[in-house]
DNA sequence: GCCCGGCTGTCGAAATCCTGTCGGGAAAAG
DNA sequence: CTTTTCCCGACAGGATTTCGACAGCCGGGC
């Protein structure tokens, strides 16, 4: 699950970059509608949080121009704009919800998942493998019922790997996928989380295994 | 997976090459249309990246050829024409999708997703040759039932023979397949590489034979 | 503030695995 | 018969991968 903010104030993208990381989700942030659009395009995010003040316009105009190119991308609108006009205004341009400033990062959090509910086209189906279980929305792993934590960096890992199921991705892929958007990975963070995972995986009795191939990445298997 | 991008500009040529990289496909880079011509008759890629300002004429008829030689082969449109009748008649001319430059590599990545996706010629159905199967997916190559391991370069060889059983593969063809982005391979790379798959072929019975065709290249038979 | 615990990175060692070099020899071509 | 091409055993260097130990960071609780 991955989300795109598009703000200017790193004070605001801080707070709900944080608070999104708690809810195991992982957020993209732009600063300027330009960004945003190229963000969009790349269709990887499940959710658009849009603040409309942008030092490169009004956030409006791309709200209507996503509506016509990515109509079933759920968007909240974040802004100070409070008054009734502008709240008609926002939702009329075909934004999903709208969020006033200041908000509580509770609120924000629990009107994204209930888009997120609502929305048919951004809920990704529960995944299986083994006796594991993952649910997108929730970010819980849960092995017979039971829950696995498991921290951000490993459950990325475990969501990719869960959703190519059988199938070999390449290293490459899953490090951009684990680096928040433009980091670099440093040089064995991704076998280091794999190292991890595999330990937890067998500890408990998954029926699942991670399988090296080498000289092109990884590839979670089934037992059977 | 391989790629090719018909396009003058080494710039982009780079970076385009980097983005592919970074997705785990390998990306071939030819700058003129007579040399596209020769790259997409040797019928190694599964999808085309086209610019239309070429030194040497036009894309689209490139394009148009492309599409009574190779009617499967997606094609993706990448161009500086941007107006409504120009996408019209890129598109009309047979093009699966069209990109205005300038554009964001991620979006590039992402329609490029999109293409193979939903190509099910480009989702590469299991090789079988004899005994043989190989499964590109999960890089198994399989004899009866059971896992042969191959190291990359080896299994790199298996499938190009594995994709033209009982046709003569050039040398050539083989060396640059096996050879990472840029590199030379060394002098006999490639036999060292056929010899170790011979004998492995050999000791299991796969019913299957890597035959020399001297001065020209190599051979996958079946025994029969 | 201070400590604690969870997460993630660095370092490094070790194991494993891959692939090249070398070189003698076989086979085919001319 | 000579030349070219190819084959392949043995071996070594090097690449890749794994993972333990440990350190820094950060947020939460006291």
């Amino acid at each position: 699950m991955r989300l795109l903010l598009v703000e200017d104030s790193p004070r605001l993208i801080e707070l709900v970059s944080e608070t999104m990381h708690e809810a195991g989700w992982r957020l993209d942030a732009v600063s300027t509608l330009r960004d945003a659009e190229a963000a969009i395009a790349s269709r990887e995010h499940d959710l658009v949080l849009l603040d409309l003040g942008l030092p490169d316009g009004d956030g409006l105009g791309l709200l209507k121009w996503l509506r016509q190119e990515h109509a079933g991308l759920p968007v909240l609108i974040i802004t100070a704009r409070g008054s009734v006009d502008e709240r008609i205004e926002g939702l009329d341009a075909g934004a999903d919800d709208y969020l006033v400033k200041p908000f509580h990062h509770r609120e924000l959090l629990s009107r994204c998942r209930a888009m997120l509910r609502r929305n048919p086209q951004a809920i990704q189906p529960v995944l299986e493998a083994g006796s594991l279980r993952y649910d997108p929305a929730t970010a819980d792993l849960t092995c017979g019922g039971e829950v696995v934590p498991l921290p951000p960096r490993e459950r990325s890992l475990m969501e990719i790997l869960m959703r190519e199921v059988g199938r070999v991705v390449p290293k490459r892929r899953l490090e951009t996928a684990l680096s928040e958007y433009g980091q670099e990975l440093s040089s064995n963070a991704l076998e280091l989380a794999v190292s991890r995972v595999r330990k937890k995986l067998q500890s408990l009795k998954t029926g699942v295994q991670i399988e090296t191939v080498r000289g092109i990445g990884y590839l979670l298997r089934t037992n059977s």
